[in-house]
DNA sequence: TCTTGAACCTACAGTCGCTGTAGCTCCCAT
DNA sequence: ATGGGAGCTACAGCGACTGTAGGTTCAAGA
């Protein structure tokens, strides 16, 4: 039993890294973190091992990475001596998906510029927001695609 | 029973929107669509109002809004003297979230080019990918907020 | 030593906006 | 009469968490 080795229970884990609690033993409960030692209370402790390759995790998720491609990524962490093509070809794909997306949110946001700009305030039914929205024909773009979800939270 | 108003079984809805067909039936699980009438043997039929409210919803769809907020919407197309106001305000919400998102996808570009153009294309150990990834302190952003989860579709 | 309260535990439901499946029934054309 | 496409209900699953309920454990102070 060395003294050395840090040990952090699951709390200080999720502030050195700025996870949240449950998100952690969500990524454990899925595979993305391999199970910790317990107490003998049955809470986890965690090593730097686990520091770090949950610290890769968020750094990747925040960078937009989804869980599956940040796997992969972690599966060749561990294989240091592999070519790392692949890992180079998955941050392309991201890329090009990044730039799709700001492509499509440009145009959108165009459209929806215009839209506010030519807003009257005055009654729904002269309302050109709505009346954009109604009818396709008022509608600037040729042809678009739907953009991807956004769910924002409320601003109250 | 007039002879001119149009009906329209479901998929003749979902063709004309460019919805589905399960869509279109969430739509009135969650009460976005009134339940439409019934043929004898149960199944839906609409008229054109449902395919005007239809088309409306999808179009907002492809504008990027949530189904809250076009719910909201849809409640002013139905008071059409009221003020405008509300749509308005609903609409620069919209704008100010999605200008929001376009500067941190444009931030992430930025990030994510500069790993793969210093990606040296040989090991693991090596990769500029993973180290950045691996070490916050190689990132260029002082400090990068976390974007928008972003599922990918594979691209075989 | 006892107590208090924060931190931990499990298990599960909910979020958003659909999409897909299973296992039926219905309708229309041949 | 029959075949197949379209419709029906009900429910599970996606991604990546977040929140809740109801319990246990731990560490610090009295």
């Amino acid at each position: 039993m060395t003294h050395t080795a840090p040990h952090y229970p699951i709390g200080d884990l999720a502030k050195r890294t700025g996870t949240k609690v449950q998100t952690i033993r969500y990524y454990e409960s899925i595979g993305l973190l391999p199970e910790p030692a317990r107490t003998s209370g049955n809470q986890r402790i965690y090593g730097q091992d686990q520091l770090d390759r949950l610290a890769f995790i968020k750094h990747a998720r925040d960078f937009g990475f989804p869980l599956d491609a940040i796997r992969e990524l972690l599966e060749m962490t561990d294989r240091p001596a592999a070519s790392c093509a692949e890992a180079d070809a998955i941050c392309r794909r991201h890329l090009t998906e990044v730039r799709r997306r700001i492509g499509r949110l440009q145009a959108l946001e165009g459209e929806l510029k215009r839209m506010v700009e030519t807003c009257s305030h005055g009654t729904v039914a002269d309302c050109r927001v709505i009346s954009v929205l109604s009818d396709h024909e008022k509608c600037c773009a040729e042809e678009h695609e739907p953009v991807e979800t956004m769910p924002y939270k409320a601003t109250a």
